[in-house]
DNA sequence: ATCTTGACTTGCC
DNA sequence: CGGCAAGCCAAGA
């Protein structure tokens, strides 16, 4: 699980649920939340994102620094504070798949999700 | 052991 | 994607 969030590359995002997918715990989106919270600096938390493409972190207060890192990492918001998810969220590569062990059935099915 | 809480999702209007 | 109910599951009280 945390060698997923740490693979991925800057510039890209994933979301809680598909985390969890990929982690072969396709319920537990919501843990991965505590995870990252738990971790903290540790680990990229800010590429991970809530299905609509916004931020959950405005709950525990750290909306705005998630923001800006994100801008940062050449990510742009648009008015409504969601991103565009069909052009940032992260498809992971062949070789990263096969690094990691990833489901390849879930791996496709969030490349094929872009439509 | 039971109950509540959430950095969540999905299904059904 | 707006609103809402129901799932989900680990942690804390």
């Amino acid at each position: 699980m945390l060698e997923i969030i740490r693979s991925i590359p800057p510039g890209s995002v994933l979301t809680y649920g598909q985390v969890a997918a990929l982690a072969d715990t396709p319920r537990a989106a919501r843990q991965v939340g505590r995870i990252l919270y738990f971790y903290g600096e540790s680990v990229p938390w800010q590429r991970v994102i809530n299905h609509y493409g916004g931020l959950s972190t405005y709950k525990v207060g750290s909306g705005e620094r998630q923001r800006v890192l994100l801008e940062e990492e050449g990510l742009s918001f648009r008015a409504d504070g969601t991103i565009d998810l069909k052009r940032y969220q992260w498809r992971p590569s062949l070789k990263i798949i096969k690094k990691l062990g990833l489901p390849e059935e879930i791996a496709f099915q969030i490349n094929l999700k872009l439509t």
